[in-house]
DNA sequence: GAGCACTGC
């Protein structure tokens, strides 16, 4: 039986003093109270009722209501404002509808972006419910695939990265009067984008004496001093939440393996409290995760007499949607749901009913090293930040307990913050954007958070040998390919592909390779199962390489009417494949925009990888007289991915699509190509390869 | 020789 995990007497706390805050210039406090209901932009939810009484009376009794009068004042004087307001302060559905109340919605439209789809389609929603509209009419939304707005449509909520696309046709946000960047302490590269972008608008309309563009920047209780200062020292309004109070427990003394810890924590947790009380446990990745399923399942079934039983759920991204469905529904009575998740429950999933949050502390994540190119992805420990946004989890019904697996001690030499994933990422997608923007010198962009000089530089060395970039009067502007390249919803590499594939005669094999690649796996590899995916995946399988066998099962997908039973069958994810025929239509749609002509290979897989030879060959590797790998690029040793159908095939030369670095170096989507093909397509390049390689052998 | 956090256009 599970030993005793080692928690310290109880430490309360409440809101207050929680999170750090930063500094506040002005405290509003909750007027009124008693009412329980707070907004949940992750859920869609109806409004509180048909009687407009009652929506009224809702709207009124929120936190934010008694800030309307200053908020409105502030912002009629000042042209910023940032708003920080825990969860359930009301902030997302009432000030979009304050400010159309106070007039703001005459000059232009109020967008309130959000940074994913769900939120802002059921955001739109319910505020088009308070305000008893048709959706799409006074309130809409605008999602990738999916425009629900008309002329009509004062305030809209968006995708941070559908307004940044508009702003590549429109840099100074003509047709907005108000722009909120909402959940702004998550720090997506498309907000961070956006903060130098509308700041960029607002200073140019006011240079051309246009109307002004007023921001509003809405936030979590982290990064106040830096979103204030960035926008001019714009006030802070601080709005009181309605979040439940959590205790925080930490563990004695530091764990050494984070996975006894919480199993034993999550069992003792079972043995002591209700059983109507579920339990969310944070964890790093789908193995981990399964493996613990197991294991608790395991330890479940021997458990003692009167001890109730458990669900043990597994939940991450790449779980199949039905499966993902499972957490939200209850228990059977007297059962305790046990969650296993990723950070997706942090903010992506909200599940409700969770009294007991275990914080393991790790979380796993990227960090790109522009050097090599490389990305890495590992395991390390969360920020403050994340931590306390784990703790909330556990409060979104009524009181709850979080559960920390390491000391306070350790808790303080956290990180403050998760480092802004526009220092962590590739950057050449958004250097491609921002030149598409026509900002005059991107290499001195006003970021709210600067990437460091290496990771621009790398952008720009990537961006050039994709053809994309030109020097005119001392200044990067794009070529007439970059151009087309940015207006692509692609990584550069991919549009760039697309855009050479006419003269290989295979736009229509390349759409449909390109759209593959830029979603989700449509592959679904359940571990348990290994032996009958292998045998049903060989009849797609191409000595080409995955570019090629994915193509085939495209084909068969579409020839066999792409029903959900023949997904099933040859275990492929139907809601991503879907997602591709969408993402490709709309490809498709610009190439035709483009005068692109539609010219098919006709299952000739040999101008397909000549033409990613000709687009990739910066990601190429060659096969060493060991049997190993190096990159053509930098010389890194590197291997061919367990996933890819080249797993134990040592083709002389390949191209790439994206090295990852996990327990090794590894490419994934590997196609085959001839070395001819790649000292053709970019001859300079290679020559200069040879020489270092040969310089480098010289003086090692 | 053996494996993949999470979004989004």
């Amino acid at each position: 039986m599970p030993e005793e995990a080692g928690f310290p007497p109880a430490k309360r706390f409440r809101p207050g003093c929680g999170p750090p805050r930063g500094r506040v210039l002005m405290l509003l406090t909750a007027g009124g109270g008693g009412g329980r209901r707070r907004p949940q932009p992750a859920l869609a939810q109806p409004a509180a009722g048909v009687y407009p009484e009652a929506v009224e009376r809702q709207r009124r009794s929120l936190p934010i209501f008694a800030a309307r009068g200053q908020l409105l004042a502030q912002l009629r004087a000042l042209d910023s404002a940032v708003l920080i307001g825990e969860t359930g302060s009301g902030k997302t559905t009432q000030l979009p509808q304050y400010l159309y109340e106070g007039g703001f919605g005459r000059q232009g439209v109020i967008a309130v972006t959000q940074p994913r789809r769900v939120a802002a389609i059921s955001l739109a929603t319910r505020v088009s419910d308070e305000k008893r509209t048709e959706l799409g009419k006074l309130v809409g939304y605008t999602v990738r695939f999916d425009d629900v707005s008309s002329e009509d449509t004062r305030i809209k909520f968006l995708t941070d990265g559908m307004l940044l696309r508009e702003a590549i046709s429109d840099s100074l946000l003509r047709q907005y009067s108000c722009v909120v960047l909402d959940e702004a302490h998550e720090r997506t590269v498309h907000t961070d984008v956006l903060f130098g972008v509308v700041k960029t608008a607002q200073k140019r309309r006011k240079e051309l004496e246009k109307p002004p563009l007023k921001v509003v920047v809405m936030s979590a209780t982290m990064d106040v001093d830096l979103f204030s200062q960035y926008f001019d020292g714009a006030p802070v309004l601080y709005l009181e939440g309605r979040q439940h109070p959590i205790q925080v427990l930490y563990a004695k003394q530091p764990q050494q393996d984070y996975l006894h810890a919480a199993l034993v924590s999550v069992f003792q947790i079972h043995q002591e409290a209700p059983p109507s009380q579920d339990i969310l446990v944070f964890l790093t990745g789908q193995e981990e995760i399964e493996a613990m399923s197991k294991t608790c399942r395991d330890i479940a079934k021997h458990l003692p007499d009167g001890c109730p039983p458990v669900l043990v759920l597994p939940l991450y991204a790449s779980l199949p949607y039905a499966q993902q469905l499972r957490v939200f529904q209850a228990a059977p009575k007297g059962c305790r749901k046990v969650i296993l998740s990723t950070n997706i429950a942090e903010t992506s999933i909200t599940i409700t009913g969770i009294k007991h949050v275990v914080d393991t502390g790790m979380v796993k994540a990227k960090t790109y090293n522009p050097d090599s190119g490389l990305e890495v992805l590992a395991v390390q420990r969360v920020s403050k930040a994340q931590a306390w946004q784990r703790t909330g989890r556990a409060g979104r019904e009524g009181s709850g307990i979080c559960y920390r697996l390491y000391t306070e001690d350790e808790f303080e030499k956290f990180e403050k913050m998760t480092v802004p994933e526009i220092q962590r990422c590739n950057l050449a997608s958004v250097l491609l954007q921002l030149l598409a923007m026509k900002v005059p010198d991107v290499l001195t962009f006003d970021f709210m958070s600067k990437p460091s000089p290496d990771h621009v530089q790398a952008a720009v060395a990537q961006l050039d040998l994709l053809g994309a970039l030109e020097q005119k009067d001392g200044q990067l502007t794009l070529t007439p390919v970059g151009r087309k390249m940015a207006a692509f919803p692609l990584d550069p590499k991919f549009a760039k592909t697309l855009l050479l594939s006419p003269k290989f005669h295979c736009t229509e094999e390349i759409l449909t390779v390109v759209s593959l690649l830029s979603v989700d796996s449509v592959l679904y590899d359940p571990p348990s199962r290994r032996d009958e995916v292998q045998a049903v995946r060989r009849k797609f399988m191409s000595s080409e390489g995955d570019h090629i066998t994915l193509l085939n099962i495209y084909r068969a997908f579409k020839n066999l009417g792409g029903s959900k039973d023949w997904c099933r069958e040859n275990f492929v994810n139907s809601k991503n494949m879907a997602l591709v025929a969408e993402v490709r239509a709309q490809l498709r749609d610009i190439c035709l925009k483009m005068s692109m002509p539609m010219v098919s290979s006709r299952g000739d897989g040999e101008s397909v990888r000549r033409c990613l030879a000709h687009s990739l060959f910066m990601s190429t590797a060659e096969l060493q007289p060991d049997g190993t790998y190096v990159t053509t690029d930098s010389r890194q040793p590197v291997a061919i991915h367990p996933s890819s159908v080249l797993f134990h095939c040592r083709p002389a030369c390949v191209v790439y699509t994206e090295l990852l670095h996990t327990s090794r170096c590894y490419m994934r989507d590997v196609c085959v190509v001839d070395a001819d093909w790649l000292h053709e397509a970019a001859p300079d390049y290679f020559r200069r390869k040879l020489r270092a390689a040969r310089d480098g052998a010289h003086c090692p």
